[in-house]
DNA sequence: ATCTTGTTGGAAACGGTTTTCGTTGTAAAG
DNA sequence: CTTTACAACGAAAACCGTTTCCAACAAGAT
């Protein structure tokens, strides 16, 4: 039995074909490069399908969601569902998980200093990887 | 004479309306959210003209440019043209411009640390601030 | 005043994402 | 196994923020 999504009625030829992809690639993909590949492996899955898996996946916890500076959605499943960070390539995709305790400490610490509650943080870095580098 | 945009041949009136708005605001705001404050004014600037005065602005480093989590791109005036952080409020759109030299040494190592190059970084901070939270 | 050319702005295009709605097929009930 | 209910699918259309197009305009130079 393939792995399904949390909270799902139904588990869908269609969701299978998303979660096995997500298992193979290791970057921060758009909805879009998720769908070409699943085309490429004739996995005969609809753009729409593929955006609204992503979307129960996002809700679920399964999925990680970011965004490039220039504003397009990514999407990665993570090796750890607890809270960190990403330092992801720009051409690439390729994603290292980061844990910045420090960092999470200040981000509290600044916040709790002006004042403000309910916080939450967005932390990504961005640049070439190696491989892409050359 | 009203401010100028470095690097720009011209001095239109309708780059100074916006710059006039900008150095009249708060907080983060969408570039629609400005034309229809230039347009409550009888400013008259076309959203056009908004957006491509807003890119010029910030190529210059005269605005600052972030995105909500939802993906929407807001622009702001700030006080310091050195690479700066925020603390924004969910709810009003306040706004502290916060400076972490830690969090900068931090993230060049990061990416370093893992062979990235052309490094660049996101760092927000959402929350509510001490006047709407009563 | 005239000229050059950067700038403007309404319309159209654009690109990513969401919605629509008739069809498909999963899964439970009989 | 057959029936039944409705979740899920997907192609097309709508949507929405942003960019491009291009003819008209106007800032700054001479
Ligand atoms: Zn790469
Ligand atoms: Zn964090
Ligand atoms: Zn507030
Ligand atoms: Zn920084």
């Amino acid at each position: 039995m393939t792995q399904a999504i949390p909270n799902a009625p139904r588990n869908t030829r269609q969701r299978a074909e998303v979660l096995a992809l997500l298992r193979e690639v290791e970057g921060f993909l758009t909805a879009q490069q998720l769908h070409q590949m699943l085309v490429a492996r004739e996995a005969r899955v609809g753009l729409t399908t593929v955006y609204r898996t992503l979307q129960l996946l996002v809700d679920a916890g399964e999925v990680d969601s970011t965004r490039l500076p220039g504003g397009e959605q990514l999407f990665r499943r993570c090796g750890q569902s607890r809270h960190h960070h990403h330092l992801v390539c720009r051409q690439c995709g390729r994603t290292v998980e980061i844990a910045g305790p420090a960092v999470e400490r200040w981000a509290d610490e600044m916040a709790a200093r002006h004042g403000f509650t309910d916080v939450q943080h967005t932390l990504e870095i961005f640049g070439t990887c190696a491989a892409c580098a050359r």
